[in-house]
DNA sequence: ATGAGGCGTGTGACCGTGCACATGCCCGCA
DNA sequence: TGCGGGCATGTGCACGGTCACACGCCTCAT
């Protein structure tokens, strides 16, 4: 009965076409730029569509291209701010290329969660996938589907070089260390992020490896979890012993932590114990005393994350050197105390 | 010629269908948990698709029923704890449904942005929608484009009470604020969010309305925009007179730039100056001192907001009352000097 | 015995789009 | 004059699911 009037569905190009007294497959032409096509018709048949509010479906046409123009993100912990910032980066130069950009937060913890989050974003017809979760797991999983989607990793494990892209964990991390070092720093603690966080890991490597270059005697590790939580008790821990005068954290949370932890016990920062972090979150730079840190140029990262998965396709020369973070010198660090 | 191997494409039901010697509405039955399927004709369904890995296309599924399974968010300044927060607690709540979450990071001063991200959402087939952007413009360009779509905005407005869900933050503000006064201060700042904001603006009326319910001389409110930086500042710039003893800040990132401000005039926390700040993040408790703050439960939030949104189809009853936050009193707040 | 009805399954259409191919027209060149 | 070729447009099918309906078979009440 119904012939022009929407019956419940959106209008579609038959619509369209039929109220602009053309094809469907004219109405195609015009929503995908082809170049025959008579400058009047085209006109009308966007008047049309601007009149029904026509709007694309994108699951028909994802359908028949196999292409969504969407970018899958498989994050977990995404409320840190590392990981935060790196998908927002992701995101605006996903927008800027013209891309969407799904995001599925996964318990890394969990492989069923894992192979989940995963599934559902390549069942949602991702053209490429960024990973921001820490575990192996991730990419055991993901070889394991064999998985046709490019993909890039946001961890610098430094095997697998063509799916991975970061900052240079290993390079900020020495940084952070040589600065004690060269303050006259001999006792050194590290605090790392979880043992099975790749970034962790790293920043780890890097500072046994500043240690032994400098020939200062290394000291084992510290596992810690990224929070401020963690942080304190370990420093309450340490200061039972107190047999050093610096201490290189992970990330900034734990800095905190630690330096509550510090404070505390009645000792002073610098004057008793230097500290210097990683990531330099907004509010490093207001802590007590202002954290020196490491930077990371999260935009940077995300804009190169998706010139590779994007520039795949096009073959585009993309410079895959990784990142150099930056130090940040303030007020956490200073010589010791003798 | 290839009648078994994939051709590039993945299986579909009808591959299976054949692979099983079964139709591919029966595959199509198995895969929707339909009654009438005899339990062997089932396994043998079920063996096929393990065998080649089959995985329902979403597009087609999409296509045909109009459904995603997918809600939709319209988010900006998703670095920031609280939204970050509100995200992550979503999406847990979503995935608990069976329901799947599609981000849109917008910027908030762009009308077009707006306009894009909600279009994408929309185009998509988001079967909800949650708006965890502060501007009135959203709901502008939501009530024009006459959405079809239940969404939820994770703002108190106070008007609209249909579409929207939120921590009561007038209740916490007062509370914050009742928590100075009865410590004896009456010289009170309030630092604000941005004002278009609308989380801003009501964590302002809290604190004005328990103002002058305690009879307290209020002072003009400074308008913020939740970064660190600017509570140095404006810590700084308020001490050039200071003419206060207490000052509540809108969140915690300007609390602790406050506090770095007050610090560096040589005052002290909270024996000069009490500070209370919004949000308890987990560094919160390991701020110099550890900052007494108004804590909201995100993960609440999100369940809720998920199950009005999904429930308005069920019409289930779901208590609308916003969520109390709760104070946290730690160190930073105090009797003033005199 | 017969018809109603449920069970398990198959057939064909349809959702909205893009692609391959066909069509008619006009232009230019041999 | 005939023909190749580009332009503007139309026709029909494919994509991978779901839905409405039909079909045999068996059971059970009439």
């Amino acid at each position: 009965m119904s012939d022009e009037p929407s019956k419940g569905r959106a209008p579609s190009i038959r619509d369209v076409a039929r109220l602009a007294g053309v094809s469907h497959q004219t109405v195609s032409r015009v929503l995908n730029h082809h170049p025959s096509i008579r400058p009047e018709t085209k006109q009308r048949v966007l008047d049309v569509m601007a009149e029904v509010q026509y709007q694309p479906n994108r699951a028909a046409r994802a359908l028949v291209t196999s292409r969504s123009h969407t970018i899958g993100i498989l994050s977990s912990q995404s409320t840190q701010y590392g990981p935060a910032s790196s998908i927002t980066a992701i995101e605006a130069a996903a927008r800027e290329a013209g891309y969407w950009v799904s995001t599925a937060n996964i318990d890394a913890s969990d492989d069923r969660s894992i192979a989940d989050g995963l599934a559902h974003l390549v069942a949602q017809g991702v053209e490429g996938l960024v990973v921001i979760a820490p575990q192996a797991r991730v990419f055991d999983t993901l070889a394991q589907r064999s998985i046709d989607v490019p993909y890039v990793s946001l961890q610098s494990t430094g095997q697998d070089p063509d799916h991975t892209l970061s900052v240079d964990q290993i390079a900020g991390a020495r940084l952070a260390t040589r600065h004690l070092i060269e303050l006259g720093h001999r006792n050194i603690y590290h605090l790392t992020g979880p043992q099975d966080w790749i970034e962790a890991e790293a920043r780890m490597r890097g500072f046994l490896e500043e240690m032994s270059a400098s020939d200062v005697p290394t000291t084992a590790p510290i596992l810690g979890d990224w929070t401020a939580d963690f942080g304190y008790y370990a420093g309450r821990e340490l200061l039972t012993v107190r047999d050093f005068t610096a201490i290189f954290s992970s990330n900034d949370q734990m800095a905190l932590g630690l330096m509550h932890a510090i404070r505390d016990a009645g000792l002073e920062i610098p004057r008793d114990v230097s500290i210097v972090g990683f990531d330099d979150i907004p509010e490093a730079a207001h802590f007590w005393p202002p954290l020196t840190t490491v930077r990371q140029d999260f935009a940077e990262l995300g804009r190169r994350c998706v010139a590779l998965l994007l520039g795949s396709d096009a073959g585009a020369p993309e410079p895959r050197d990784a990142i150099v973070p930056e130090l940040v010198v303030r007020s956490s660090t200073g010589r010791p105390a003798f």
